[in-house]
DNA sequence: ACATAACCGAGACGGTACGTCAGGTCTTATC
DNA sequence: GATAAGACCTGACGTACCGTCTCGGTTATGT
């Protein structure tokens, strides 16, 4: 609960960092249900201010998700597939379990409401893209053939499926690990 | 709404089944929140009586679903570990794809309720087992290497990531292809 | 906060009163803006309990009011004009004076809600022909000239120009001597 | 909503007329709550320029009223009780009937906050004081006998009971007979 | 046969969170 | 330095749904 100077008729960035940072906090702190009034409070903002700019709690925690996203998986390439291949999914890997009950939060949301379920699936997208194109370039370079779309998604299926039921750990082994199986299933022979 | 008959002293057998058809279908239908009263509405049963049976909202919903993955997939098996493996995801993905709105519908329960989310992961953890025994039956026949538990996570993970963001299908040419991926990594050669 | 039984499926009746009960009390200790939460929290009461019965806020004030109205006056006549006309107006002043915080709470709220306005609008009325059968049947005794509508106004009018400014006492003096200039307008000679 | 000069650093004296003005109007048009920013906007005007000059709302409708209230009754008295009450009723009821819903949406301001109340009495305390000056006249010709505090509670009362039930009408005719029935009150035999 | 027990449909209840609305304070940009 | 604009915090509004409770009624069971 900051104090925070007015900005008068312009939008206030400090609120709106504030709220987010809220979301997510709280998100993360996770019961798992977070209240658009809890969240307020946690951002010493009123509720209206919220509603202002968002048109529902849901799409805050969303634009909260993907403002972490971003912060998260920038890998520089060596171009060797294999090594460039095990970073991307040790760091997504990483990431992922660092904002575990953030990314499981928004997907209840999503769920539960198409027009955040469709920036979940563009979040999502950027994601698959990111990995796409990190493929592609190792195709072109001729070290793996030409992937199919089903490759893109064994990878964050099981990330994802990890994430949810949470029966095996996502750490950097088995990050190393899928890596491989990856590699092999790429690599003609 | 359908007049049933009294049972008397005794549960009414008819009604808890409304009850659980009612709830798969809501959820089916599904804007992905499911009220209480409507379900007990549409299946024209007075609220208390869920309650008397049920713990909880998600407790119905995480058996209506269950009830419905019973009788899904029962594959015959053949002996020859590709074909197996082919007919299972086959079914299994008709399955999914067939009760998606009901599974995900679970999912967001499960998300914001722990107790639902053990007997969700039970779920998961029965249906892992089936893929398991069948990929043990055929290590034990010397059909395959001994596979890791990440080959079974790559798969549900891709059913259920493809579930979730529905971006791409889930039919019998999804099921081919990947069952063709996962033999190939499970073929020494 | 009081603990009540359930009564089932049927409206408690105890609610119902503890709602007017509050509703009353909260106006007469009359701040002169009395939240509905209040009100419920004050009857031990969920907000809905409120909503179900009543359309509004001001319908519950003006039922709180109009129960209050109900037992305040009622003055057995000797048949003497001048003795009852002062009897009754001790009464009224008193119930009035005693309520006052009550009545201009409703007043308030029903200048700002026509459908308010009308329920209030019958209230008065009916305190109107309270008064109005005195006089008449004084006048079937012969014992004052046919009253004009205006005598009636003066003496309401007396009492809430007294209540809302609150600038003169509206005690049994007053009310004596309001009862002499009537008694005096209306006596021929 | 009409263009208006900006005068710089000085009181912009027409952007006071304005606010006054919309208050009025909107009062009058009235559904019984004006918003400040209703009034803002309704006046071209800002709402900070509202509460610079005012300190409430109630504040700018009391003085809304009273600006109108100046204007209605002056009325020029020829020495004669009974021509000089009436013509003052017939004035006083004649302006109250115009600016019914002003008086009324004032009213119901000050029921819900004390200090308007006692700007609000205060205007009442004027108005009260002008009959009484008309009445303390005639007493001092001789016209009439020394009046109670009565009599003027039972006339203003008359008006504002009218005015806020408006079962019965406030026209001359009402301001002709109300005023014979004072005169005669107040006259020895 | 008849009292009792357990079930059933209905829906009111106390509560929590929702998204909206207005009041009064504050700052910016304009004149 | 006063103004128009409008973002801000606050708190009440009326709605939706949760899970609990009681009612009046029905039917199997036990004596």
């Amino acid at each position: 609960m900051i104090r925070r100077v007015h900005t008068g008729r312009r939008r206030n960035e400090a609120a709106r960092e504030a709220i987010l940072q809220a979301a997510a906090d709280l998100l993360a702190a996770g019961s798992g249900d977070v209240a658009v009034s809890a969240i307020a409070k946690s951002a010493g903002v009123g509720k209206q201010t919220i509603y202002r700019w968002w048109p529902s709690k849901r799409a805050v925690l969303i634009e909260a998700m993907a403002s972490r996203g971003q912060q998260l998986v920038s890998v520089s390439e060596t171009g060797v597939f294999a090594a460039d291949l095990k970073s991307f999914l040790t760091a997504t890997f990483a990431a992922a379990r660092q904002n575990r009950a953030l990314l499981l939060g928004v997907l209840s949301e999503a769920l539960t409401d198409p027009s955040t379920m469709s920036q979940f699936c563009a979040f999502a997208a950027s994601r698959r893209q990111a990995l796409q194109s990190l493929l592609d370039r190792a195709c072109q370079r001729g070290e793996i053939t030409k992937p199919s779309a089903l490759i893109v998604d064994q990878i964050f299926g099981t990330l994802w499926y990890r994430l949810i039921f949470h029966h095996a750990p996502l750490n950097s082994a088995a990050a190393s690990k899928l890596s491989h199986a990856i590699v092999d299933q790429l690599t003609p022979d």
